[in-house]
DNA sequence: GATGCCAGTGTTATCGTCAACATTACCACG
DNA sequence: CGTGGTAATGTTGACGATAACACTGGCATC
């Protein structure tokens, strides 16, 4: 059933009140030297640890921080979660992980579940908008700081990168290779990170000869290898492969593979979020990178600053991205060496 | 400051005791129909959650849970946190995940935190033989259910898989193909996971004329790649590797393939721990495998159960292992296709 | 019609800790 | 020598919820 010992028992082994204990423990008064000395002992000799529920009861602090992602088992959130762990294990704080599965309900039924369980603040990667989250979340003055995803207008402070611009650079990347055919693969539109990447993609594409075509709707692995398949039957035929998501990028690759297209000799393919590379049986992709360990604890500095002064304006804190250059982009294939 | 609605502000608006609210609340008495429906629909308007944490402090539930693992980044602990967080969600439970990176002084300090952030239940990948950590567990109380790695004599219950007989069948399965030289990449002695497995795999070699070599002191990817440069000078030079752990198994990969070795042409590789198939970018190592996410959510299970019945003798569920057979293993290379 | 039971509600005390306010004793100062 | 200050401790009550017990009134039972 869980005892632990209690203030007062430490208190009564040294001779003293629980009070003059917590101020042994919180360094919150003045306490002389040998009485210090003898509940030390106590403490020490009992094993006490204050016990945080009884300690956030009356202080509204519980030194524990909540993480709301879509799927902890994406390697995306699997790094970040292990950044917010690592920054809130620094500051003493304890982590909760919630998996939506990009849920509204659940993001709303978990934010309910841990405002209940007073928790200090959230760390969120909100499923589409988060609306109704982040009213809750204002309504109860529950510190809330977005992550990964822009939410426009928020009165809630931010880390993500500038996705847009990512998108733009993969884009150049593949412009300056001399690829003309795009293709995109991309979420339902209404994901707002996913609706940047292209706006991103669209924007390096102004003052250039080169076309995209957007694929919409794909949403996992197998959903991508469609968009694979209707993008080989083009004509003509895209000479590179954008992928928005890593899942995405996943799928397309082995769609490609199935229908026995070489990459990067016979199409070139791009994707956006990496891969965790001592998972890779052979780091290959190339991609655009977000730093989600830094952004995990980013987030967490962030959090608990806002927690210690509630004050202020939101923040945002942009992350920078990588191109990380590996094999899986080469240049079109029917592009004559010249000179 | 996360300001919430109190079971006082629900009593007064629906003009009853905080009492009855929480009888409403909990269905923990008698309430007639007419106060119950004014009592929801106070509860209604002002959005009232009941404080989990004053709720705590009297009934000694928190109906939190806590997971330790060494790294979550590690796909077998994502899959395994995810079968957790999901198993503990469906019973409206919260869970807290701590990385200890195999420290024994990391999975005290949490087991404190955690003792005193009042959890229900600790679920526990021990580092090492984790007798501190069950020792405090013991001495407080505090419900412990053990996972993935077998503790002799322990007195908590364990959710693990047979890890012995999973190496036998590897081994027993390299043996049906032929091979006779059969290299083992191992952690260090001590670890007793690792040990069970060079154990059982040792066991399937009784009786046959197949020979084994055993490389100990292999923790990462990196170390895995001298292990099998040894393994490759070696005179007869083993036809198959079983690399004991996924990190294990990446590293052989990688290293054979840097020495330009042909799997499974040249030599064959064998695994344990699958890797999650959604990342992959075309799965291809036969493995043994333990389910993860089952037994995540077994342990929860168990762990609830026992929380609610404090009892008893404890409990042990071993989980089948499966061999997954893909590409990387073959028959050796010169067994001459006899008949 | 007294007795007892039970549904429906309220009262009080308590979980472990700490904020706020006493209380004591000693010392400095004019 | 009284006044006031401060260091060191104690006392009380509150955080939000619920367990344990107490009360009220209606109805069945003999």
């Amino acid at each position: 059933m869980h005892v632990r010992p209690t203030i007062r028992d430490v208190a009564a082994k040294a001779g003293v009140t629980d009070m003059t204990v917590s101020r042994v423990v919180n360094r919150s008064g003045p306490v002389s030297d040998a009485v210090r000395a003898r509940v030390e002992r106590a403490i020490e000799e009992l094993g006490y640890v204050p016990s945080r529920i009884a300690r956030g009861l009356r202080s509204r602090r519980t030194h524990t921080l909540a993480l709301i992602v879509s799927d902890i088992t994406n390697p995306f959130f699997t790094t970040l979660a292990r950044g917010v762990e690592d920054a809130a294990s620094d500051r003493e704080h304890l982590v909760m992980v919630c998996n939506t599965d990009e849920s509204e309900e659940e993001e709303i039924r978990y934010l309910e579940m841990l405002s209940g369980q007073n928790v200090d603040g959230v760390l969120l990667v909100p499923a589409k908008g988060a609306e109704q989250a982040r009213a809750l979340a204002k309504r109860r003055q529950l510190p809330l700081v977005i992550l990964e995803r822009r939410i426009p207008e928020s009165e809630h402070s931010i880390v993500h990168c500038d996705t847009r611009a990512g998108a733009r650079s993969m884009m150049q990347y593949l412009l300056g290779l001399g690829h003309r055919e795009i293709a995109i693969l991309a979420s339902p539109i209404g994901i707002a990170t996913s609706d940047d990447r292209v706006q991103g993609a669209l924007e390096a594409l102004e003052g250039s000869d080169a076309n995209a075509t957007v694929f919409h709707e794909l949403l996992s692995r197998d959903t991508a290898a469609k968009g694979v398949e209707r993008c080989l039957g083009m004509v003509p035929r895209p000479t590179a492969i954008f992928a928005l998501n890593n899942l995405l990028t996943i799928g397309a690759l082995r769609a490609l593979r199935m229908h026995g297209a070489r990459v990067p000799e016979d199409i070139s393919l791009g994707g956006f979020d990496d891969l965790p590379e001592p998972l890779l049986e052979r780091p290959f992709l190339t991609v655009v990178a977000q730093p989600a360990y830094e952004m995990g604890r980013a987030g967490v500095e962030l959090l608990i600053a806002e927690i210690s002064k509630p004050t202020s304006a939101p923040t945002e804190i942009v992350l920078p991205l990588e191109l990380v250059i590996r094999g899986s982009i080469g240049p079109p294939p029917n592009s004559a060496p010249e000179g």
